[in-house]
DNA sequence: GCCAACGTTGGC
DNA sequence: GCCAACGTTGGC
């Protein structure tokens, strides 16, 4: 059986919301133009699961997505960039802040807060984990 | 709007 | 192949 690996995608809501991503359903996630976060595509495998971060409009993720077709050559770029197809998930109850992630003692540690310009950054099973909790609605917290 | 981080470009 | 200049991203 293959390792699943854990993702974090970034996406301005201007640019393409999660909100849009669930009304389509699925989507080519195209337009990467940096060579590690190509890799980091050509990495992701049918299945895995990817938290959905909006930058600078929101700051916070969103929710998850998956990957449902793997690595092929991005039909926007010029030469040899990749794309993947993903599907929604599910929306969190509630978006986590990312001011809240760095102040979390696991969370602090993620790849997004030393490579803070990567689009796509591999994230582990542990923080995922963390940052689902997070955005579980307020069933459990206050009260 | 500012600025830090960092990738890319181009002159030498 | 080095490195300074420049452009872009994205948090604040």
């Amino acid at each position: 059986m293959a390792r699943r690996t854990y993702w974090l995608i970034k996406s301005e809501p201007s640019a393409y919301s999660f909100r849009r991503l669930v009304a389509d359903g699925r989507t080519a996630w195209t337009g990467v133009r940096n060579y590690e976060a190509r890799n980091y595509l050509r990495a992701m495998k049918v299945g895995d699961e990817c938290l959905y971060y909006h930058s600078n409009v929101g700051k916070d993720v969103v929710g998850i997505a998956r990957v449902v077709r793997e690595a092929y050559p991005d039909p926007t770029g010029d030469d040899d960039w990749t794309a993947v197809d993903i599907a929604h998930v599910r929306a969190f109850g509630r978006a986590v802040p990312l001011a809240e992630m760095r102040d979390h003692p696991v969370l602090g540690k993620m790849m997004i807060f030393r490579r803070a310009r990567l689009s796509v950054v591999p994230v582990t099973k542990e923080e995922f984990a963390a940052v689902v909790h997070l955005g579980k609605a307020s069933e459990k917290a206050t009260t």
